[in-house]
DNA sequence: CTGTTAGCGCCTTCAG
DNA sequence: CTGAAGGCGCTAACAG
């Protein structure tokens, strides 16, 4: 006769009443901080948690409150390390709160999307916050159809199903090139990565042909990777590029991933940075700043990206009438590579 | 009569069972792929589900049956690559099952973790994925006393609770110090961060002198930073290390982050890599390999470490009488710095 | 192959 | 300030 020890073997709140001589309502009550309750009991309560190492079930606390303290989260992957850095914001913000945040990784594909959105959905959080304007039909509509706050974040330009948290990367793009021509740079080439996945990294790119547009001039040439952003990506599709173009005097890449392989090229082959080449990325990531020329690049929070998107998520639990936009905005890195 | 779509009004069993002409249970088996339906049967099921947009609850089938489908994860931190990248291999793996991982974020605090391991225990994980061996107490009673699987990820010199998943850190440095031995180089420096939080780090080291003295020598000097790794870090660490020791020969870095900042203190420095001074890392990052010359480093796998501990945990719903170490090596890349 | 009957552990509502 | 019912949505036995 073998009791396997399993997990129903937790203590439960009737096991916490009983020790504590209570109801079990009212250690529930307790536990919850909910209610008014005798410091007496409350300690005896207290004591009998602590004792026993009961830790409440959430799934049974999720089911007969229908709310769920998750929050789900909905990244494209975790290689780029935006990504990491916006779930460090969310962490950062949900560690005040007694929220959790549940992670699905979609690959850049909204198919995949959709199905783990469902599973996402199967715990019933209260919030999901996701990177991007682009869904699936269903996808929209589950997140819809449902009561549940949604953030989209990292991106503004678009229109937000509730809550979008973000930069306009279009500007960003702009402003790049704004400031390339301001340097006084005219035979400019842009190095870019797959953007079929990576609508900002796009955005961008049309932002700054808007920006040498107004300024009579246009791109030189560009290269594209067919694959996500590296440096290693970066550093081989600058010297295609400059292959085909060698009098380019400045690049725009897609982001720092690839500048700082841009970069690296630039040493290998001998090219002076910015005297003869210069060079401009997208993200103000630490490693561009460490490097001999610091990047001029554009800094965007994701952080506080992350944070913001959770703190505004957490404020009201119904979805206001209005949809919000929050620009959380960026930087001109100057560096000295452009 | 509109009916307004809350979370409360989510469609459940019943509306499914009572649109498809079933009972309750017969749903249930439907979705849970359990048990012989006749075909027509799960058809009609199927249907109504795809009509209504049925998504199971979870919290009530994990509180039904005390199993879960959630795999807790507990990182140190998330702006170290690493950790990221070891999350990766855990989604990917859990792509294949109906498991789903909630992560918590410690920031390298022992009371945190143990406050954090709490909240995730309170969704009856299945099993817990943590990176290292150094827990409070209480910490590991939870993890001992609770029926769970529990993997230790990234490292294997320790003794496990139940599964350990890595390589051996101390054997990793021991084969940094033998490999610059075997180059001859005699004059070696050490340039690391902040090891009270990062045990592999210092386990790494540990292995590096001891091949040092097995040969004879010792390191000549080190640098330590307060604070985590980085390029910026590496850079000004090893700046200050050769003003103390202009004739190293060769510096062997916590890290390729650590040591691509030495790479970058060199190129301001004017100082010829490899011919006047080497370079070594650890880890393997894509960065230094895409450096003018390709980082010596030691490459260790944190995608599959991540992907075999879910595995290795899954393949049996109990705890097995003896502990498992799975050790996932590592591989010298000789690189062009050292 | 399908239906019935009990809960899982907690929270809400209503009494006291 | 505390307790007693009832039920959240699902699954685990059983029956049939």
């Amino acid at each position: 006769m073998r009791e396997i020890m399993t997990q129903s073997s937790m203590p439960t709140l009737v096991h916490v009443a009983r020790l504590a001589g209570v109801s079990e309502n009212t250690v529930s009550r307790v536990v919850r901080n909910k209610g008014s309750i005798a410091d007496i009991t409350r300690e005896r309560v207290l004591a009998a948690i602590q004792t026993l190492g009961y830790v409440p079930n959430r799934a049974a606390g999720s089911l007969a409150s229908s709310g769920s303290f998750l929050v789900g989260v909905l990244l494209p992957s975790l290689s780029n390390v935006v990504f990491p850095e916006l779930l460090e914001g969310i962490h950062a913000a949900l560690r005040q709160t007694s929220y959790q945040a549940l992670v699905g990784v979609t690959d850049y594909n909204e198919e995949q999307e959709e199905q783990i959105l469902s599973s996402l959905l199967a715990w019933r959080p209260v919030a999901i916050i996701t990177a991007g304007f682009d869904h699936t039909a269903k996808t929209r509509l589950m997140l819809d159809s449902s009561a549940l706050r949604v953030a989209e974040v990292m991106d503004i330009d678009g229109e937000p199903i509730d809550v979008a948290v973000g930069l306009s990367h279009r500007m960003a793009g702009y402003d790049t090139g704004r400031f390339l021509i301001g340097r006084g740079y005219r035979r400019i080439g842009y190095v870019g990565h797959d953007w079929t996945t990576d609508r900002r990294a796009r955005h961008r790119y049309e932002g700054l042909r808007q920006a040498l547009a107004e300024a009579g001039t246009s791109l030189v040439d560009e290269a594209l990777a067919a694959g996500p952003s590296s440096a290693t990506t970066g550093r081989e599709m600058l010297g295609s590029l400059l292959r085909r173009q060698p009098n380019l005097d400045a690049v725009a890449f897609s982001n720092d991933d690839m500048a700082t392989g841009g970069f690296f090229h630039c040493l290998s082959a001998g090219i002076a940075v910015r005297e003869r080449l210069a060079l401009f990325g997208f993200n103000g990531l630490e490693i561009g700043q460490a490097l001999p020329l610091p990047l001029s690049t554009v800094r965007s929070n994701r952080f506080v990206i992350g944070k913001t998107a959770v703190e505004r998520l957490l404020e009201h639990r119904v979805r206001p009438e209005d949809r919000i936009v929050v620009d959380t905005g960026y930087e001109i890195v100057e560096g000295a590579t452009a």
